[in-house]
DNA sequence: AAAAATAATAGTATTGATTATTAATATTGT
DNA sequence: ACAATATTAATAATCAATACTATTATTTTT
């Protein structure tokens, strides 16, 4: 792998990141773009996948959004509302032995993603859930 | 929700996807337009997003990959090989209260989707295994 | 069994996230 | 400072996914 360097792009990228909440690329882009209004939109998604192959950033694949990526890389699962779309990090001792998998059926195991399609406290106060499979 | 109607495209597609293997969306009209070649990409498209509505249907969000459609409804967690990229669906017996949570901190669970990047055995055994987190 | 009402489709156009390209700029090692 | 290498901005290109629309198929009503 070719050697990185640490430029002021990269580093406000990853600012921000951690600021916000598991933002898409996209999003980041607007965030950062505020900040540094010549930064490039490719350079937010070079970035944000040069972190995600160093294993520094995870890009999470949440069905019906596109990948968003989280700055926190402790093990743990996402929470994401079907209705309002937030999406919130959950980890509980259940979980564990799904983390800690090195091997399944002979598949050695790198990593695991755990998405729970859910309604959120909010939502379900408001009576916005249907009981929906909708993703 | 409308009342659905089966015709004879909704028949195709989801015939082609249960002898398919998690194909995407577009593989899935390439696959179906050989028995059809009137039918539209859009149907394929529409007819899918129907099916994973109601949930006869998972759409599967796999990194590095467009969504994917799984015909399986019985909780599975699927293993994708990091290299060759083939998904096998999996179950094990850690993975039983994952899938059967009903509420995690005030959240009310729908579904879950449990991915694990891996190696599969042909590529290890193939020495294609580089221990990366490419994702 | 027509007519009316509703759903679905084919074909095409459009959108929008992501990637590729490339010339210019910045960083690092010597 | 110089050479080698990595990074960037800006733009163009790609391609999955969606929107649109006129037409066709199916169901319901009369």
């Amino acid at each position: 792998m070719k050697k990185q360097r640490n430029t002021a792009q990269k580093r406000l990228i990853m600012d921000a990141l951690m600021a916000a909440d598991h933002p898409t690329a996209t999003e980041l882009y607007e965030c950062v773009h505020e900040l540094n209004p010549h930064i490039s939109k490719a350079t937010v998604f070079r970035v944000l996948s040069q972190y995600s192959d160093n294993g520094e950033v995870r890009r999470l694949h949440i069905t019906g959004s596109d990948d968003r990526f989280d700055a926190t890389t402790a093990p743990h699962a996402h929470l994401r509302c079907a209705y309002c779309g937030r999406i919130k990090d959950v980890m509980f001792p259940e979980l564990e032995p799904v983390f800690s998998a090195e091997s399944v059926d002979g598949y050695k195991i790198y990593s695991a993603e755990v998405d729970f399609l859910s309604c959120c406290p909010e939502c379900a106060a408001a009576g916005t859930d249907k009981g929906a499979y909708k993703n």
